[in-house]
DNA sequence: GTTATTTCCGACTATTTTACTTGGTTATTA
DNA sequence: TAATAACCAAGTAAAATAGTCGGAAATAAC
């Protein structure tokens, strides 16, 4: 699996959902646009996987939008992740483990066990998690109040 | 931090260093272009920086090439990829911590832990641990025996 | 039934990053 | 003096990323 920035929105807006869905019944994408200030048109491209990945039902039509699709203890970041970047595998021969004459390359346990390494992690760590920790309650909460502002270009790096 | 093709040619390339160093008194890159097939300039790119952040000594001129500026032992992977890979903060506030009106982002936390605990494997995996290794001596004995070969192109998709 | 809202969908584009290559220079040994 | 090999700066092609744009279809409110 990848890290990119759309990676973190997916997780960001799945927050931003799970935080708001009680007071909505459907969440839009124009309010998590509003709370997190990513465009709307970039939203709608996370949440088509998402939903293809089944983590989110959407309506359409006034008052429409998203809800999560199972409980936010049974969703784990590292499926929202997988949902929408491309999966990657960081071994140098692509799993086939035939990478060099037949045989595994001389690195190959090494990236396989990072790799399940940051897997697992990601699995353990369910978005109900992240949402009951006071200090996300907290941000959330400031966040609520001030949903109309200048947009600021976020310059991400980590790709 | 980030990984890349670099970082993990970096690893390889450190890797063949230490298998190797017992031989000649220095590797060139040469050699090593042979066993892992990297062109011998992009090993000068990676070994810049290898070098720059001090885990290897280079000599120039015949019968000159790189060792290990320390034991493999003490030398830990996440050291290798630091120093060829930009490093990167996985926040998306540049680690910052006042991304949204002077206070943390949603997710900050979420993303610290991440890259805490990868940077963590990391270090702790020492180049010697994956030397010693039954399955690496293996590879690297065949490796050994086929230095000129045509080269494959790898496509790698880990960015 | 018309209008506003919102998801849905496909294609397009600018920028950045990655993964290299090229063309030299300098040091060292034989 | 010729060969070898590190050293260095800059350039480049391809890929990936991070979006935007223009519409179509569904639904609710009026």
């Amino acid at each position: 699996m990848k890290l990119t920035t759309k990676g973190r929105y997916a997780v960001t807006a799945m927050m931003d959902l799970a935080l708001h869905q009680s007071e909505h019944e459907y969440v839009s994408l124009k309010s998590i646009a509003n709370h997190q200030e990513i465009s709307v048109a970039y939203l709608e491209q996370i949440f088509s996987k998402l939903k293809a990945g089944g983590l989110v039902n959407g309506i359409r039509g006034p008052n429409g939008g998203y809800r999560l699709s199972r409980s936010a203890e049974t969703i784990s970041i590292f499926e929202i992740i997988d949902a929408v970047d491309e999966p990657i595998d960081i071994t140098r021969c692509h799993g086939k483990k035939d990478c060099q004459d037949g045989e595994v390359c001389l690195t190959h346990g090494l990236w396989t066990d990072l790799s399940n390494q940051i897997s697992s992690f990601l699995d353990q760590l369910k978005l109900g998690d992240i949402v009951q920790s006071e200090r996300v309650r907290k941000v959330a909460a400031r966040q609520s109040m001030r949903c109309t502002e200048t947009q600021q270009t976020q310059h991400v790096s980590f790709t």
